[in-house]
DNA sequence: TATTAACTATTACAAAGTTAATAGGAGACT
DNA sequence: AGTCTCCTATTAACTTTGTAATAGTTAATA
């Protein structure tokens, strides 16, 4: 089934993931709005609710995991915005992904080798 | 600002940026789930006013027309799951995308092209 | 002209999401 | 011991989303 996650839990989230594991203090220093503490907590306490952190103690305070791995809810997003804004179309988005200002052509051509080398393995 | 469209806005949108236009009943019937004719009409209704859509009437019903472009949604959904779920990373971002089963192999072709041209932009 | 069919407008309501006040516990400090 | 500080827990207000019933309008039609 299709993770879906809220605009607050992919806050949450992409903290936890950047960082590896969060207090809830560290996660809301992440964060860039300018959050209560318990807004936080409670996000944590919903998100592992619906299964995606884990928390174990840490001294009196609770540090909390990410269960849900980014690129399985990663997918999930990216097959929304495929299918419904780009037709399902993988070249169309590439392609306005690329139509970003700041890509250097050191980037290109490390797509191009990343491309290259399923090549290789589809024709494996 | 960033455009944030939900689940529904997004199904609305996907059928008229598909259609290029639609009244009521061409999005109801456009949209899987089968939702009440006024449900959609709603729904419509809060695009307007969010500014995402317009109408004209077109004898007795109303025909709307998308004002967003779907390609500014999709930077914008896009950019969401890119900095969220992939760290800014376009790179894991394409690679997620091809680990996809069915890409083809003609469709890597396509991209390697794609990216061709783009080097060869950025080098003129 | 009375009825019907196809629309739009109004209103309502439940569920989900967002934010935070308040309360209580436990270690640290005076 | 008393107070302070840093936590978690509870509770709840408030907003947005999602869905649709009901009412009103207009044009066709019997």
């Amino acid at each position: 089934m299709a993770v879906h996650l809220t605009r607050r839990d992919l806050d949450v989230m992409a903290v936890l993931w950047e960082l590896g594991s969060g207090t809830v203090a560290e996660v809301k220093a992440g964060i860039k709005d300018d959050l209560a503490y318990v807004t936080v907590l409670t996000m944590l306490r919903t998100l592992e609710g619906k299964g995606h952190v884990r928390h174990v103690q840490e001294g009196k305070a609770f540090r909390y995991f990410p269960r849900l791995k980014s690129e399985r809810a990663g997918t999930g997003a990216l097959a929304r915005v495929l299918d419904k804004m780009y037709q399902g179309s993988r070249e169309m988005l590439v392609a306005g992904l690329l139509d970003d200002e700041d890509v250097t052509e050191d980037e290109l051509r490390r797509l191009q080798k990343l491309i290259a080398a399923r090549l290789k393995e589809k024709r494996s």
